[in-house]
DNA sequence: GGTTAGCACTCTTGGGGGGCGAGTGCTAAG
DNA sequence: CTTAGCACTCGCCCCCCAAGAGTGCTAACC
């Protein structure tokens, strides 16, 4: 992949031998699997038939030390901590690569529903929670700063218009207004015509400092336009979809309620996760966030997170990827969180750079 | 209340002494406050000081026997059953009437919210959420067949057109379009111009059968137009929001995983509810379904729903409401959910009916 | 020296028993 | 009809015990 991937953005990796890189690699594997801990003798069974299960937990008792491993209690199995996971991730993963069949289901469903805007999150969500296998979806959209693309006036009763604004990358959203006396909907065509000739392309700060001569009505519009702009750029940030919490919660690590509390909480109230999103760097494409690691990060504790940039900086752009549990299926996950917001990306340039296609 | 609410389909409810009533009410008053089964003993402290437990126990045996009482066990106290909690809301209830205070906050909330027609429903679920204390928000909307008030064509590249499609009720949808070749944004203004002196005011049906006269691309756009509107007829049954399902699971019913399942899915997949609600008689105003009671019904087990159409019948409208435990608290619910209803219908009515204000 | 069989040890899990407390149903007296 | 009294039931909690899983250690082995 040429992109700069940070997946982890993380210091240090321990040294290891490839023995105990391949056990750690297969517990890793087998507890994403079955949420179980793992004993010596799966291991064996399983994985790595030619050693014995006394070596295996002599391997074991080194990765334990590593901070790689942890037992849930003297006699279980093993389990993989935040650090062992985050080191399989950087180190031992091998991503699937998606099939030309994948690559084109992807493309076109997310091509289909670039006609009507506001199913796209729905439709992306829905198909990294399908690939993720009941994992919670996440995804963030649209537009840093918006900028005007046209205006239109409708009059809808005596005092009362529609202002519809249709912005660059093709969102469409609309107010009602209250009206002057006495305008209909001659004046109110003719002041937007007007209005459009000036204001193509501009910011809402742009738009302010705007000076044109404009009559008494356009003013009026002017300024409903950047305070209907400025509640846009406050709010589209918040705007955020997800899908796959029935499957979620049926995971064993939700069956506790307290746990089922908190990833409800944090997919129906994203305020925390957008704090936490808005601290990744915009330039390094993938992230792979795995447990708490510092206060910004507490929410996830428990939590895998597999997220990237879709868009294009300081322009038009959100978040993509998936939530779930901290034992994600990251080999499967990462490569279609990647190649969706690549598609994503495209498409979006389609409709942000003119005449490119 | 003038309106003829069926607060619940219900058949007969067996006569009771006014002393049975009077302690069913405590009972089913104090459970929807504390989800505990409630004791005789509990009952004279709290409810009717002037009577011995004993005889409560033996009023209890009575409104057991009517089926409005059930055990849990042989040593807990009486929960209602479901039964007993529809006596209880058609007979025993005292609604709490809303102050003009909250009236007009309510009010207040919705009507600033009118003019952007997006967030209505969910001021409208977070409005309910509040006043429900902690019960998840049910919500559905708008439009039984939408007619056109008006269109718009923009050019946004070469063969990329965008076309904005503004409704009767005020809504505004868009989706991008291929254009025929050498089609500019002269073309289009034109073209919808032309266009909007035909359609105002038709359904989708009334589109495919009219008859004018048009140019290629208008009959082009028209196409298209049609087939976006068909999209909505068929999407906007489906549009559904609801809030509070964080505070949902933490009440003592959502505590077992399987239970808090049940209420994530009923929401977050609203195809069933959606059924349910298509079978009230519209003309009834306000529905309160406690439980399951029949085929229908089974997605209710162990809920209760307070809902009410808002809107107009067969023009635009949808349903309004609180879904959650059975023992919701009714008295302050209802007309809450009432006075919302009709001030979104109010609402509404401003939008459809020009100049009626 | 690394590897492995053997074994004692630890700790969870599940089942069974006993005491406690809440609340009932019944009976007999008021 | 109401109520005090009382035996009874049953869920809950705690403890104990046995079973099972998996470990860590040691001593033998290659």
């Amino acid at each position: 992949m040429a992109t700069p991937d940070a997946l982890l953005h993380d210091q240090r990796s321990p040294a290891l031998s490839d023995r105990k890189r391949l056990i750690l690699k297969a517990i890793v594997e087998s507890y994403i699997g079955s949420a179980t801990p793992v004993g010596s003798g799966q291991v064996v069974r399983e994985y790595v038939p030619d050693v014995s299960s006394a070596t295996v937990r002599n391997e074991m008792v080194g990765l334990e030390e590593a901070g790689l491993l942890v037992q849930p209690h003297t006699s279980a199995g093993r389990v993989p901590s935040e650090g062992g996971f985050r080191y399989f991730v950087r180190q031992l993963m091998e991503e699937r690569a998606l099939t030309r069949a994948e690559q084109s289901t992807i493309r076109r469903e997310l091509f289909a529903v670039q006609l009507a805007r506001e199913e796209w999150l729905d439709v992306a969500t829905t198909l990294l929670a399908r690939v993720a296998r009941a994992a919670g979806i996440i995804s963030a959209p649209v537009a840093v700063q918006c900028r005007v693309k046209h205006v239109e006036l409708l009059a809808i009763q005596e005092r009362l218009g529609l202002l519809v604004l249709v912005l660059q990358e093709g969102t469409v959203k609309q107010q009602l207004i209250e009206l002057p006396e006495d305008t209909d909907q001659t004046d109110l065509s003719a002041a937007s015509s007007r209005l459009n000739q000036h204001i193509h392309g501009l910011s809402r700060s742009e738009l302010e400092a705007l000076n044109a001569p404009m009559s008494e009505l356009e003013a009026f519009i002017a300024a409903r336009l950047v305070s209907l702009m400025a509640q846009i750029d406050e709010h589209q940030r918040k705007e955020f979809h997800h899908t796959g919490l029935v499957e979620l919660l049926e995971l064993p690590e939700f069956q506790h309620p307290a746990q089922a509390q908190r990833i409800v909480r944090l997919l129906e109230q994203p305020e925390e996760l957008f704090g936490l999103l808005e601290t990744l760097p915009w330039s390094e494409g993938m992230h792979v966030l795995i447990g708490a690691r510092g206060p910004r990060t507490a929410i996830l504790q428990d939590l895998g997170l597999v997220v990237s940039y879709y868009g294009v900086e300081s322009v038009a752009g959100g978040f993509v990827g998936v939530l779930g549990p901290m034992r994600l299926p990251y080999a499967e996950i990462v490569p279609v969180v990647r190649y969706v917001s690549q598609v994503m990306t495209e498409s979006l340039d389609d409709l942000l750079s003119p005449g490119a296609r």
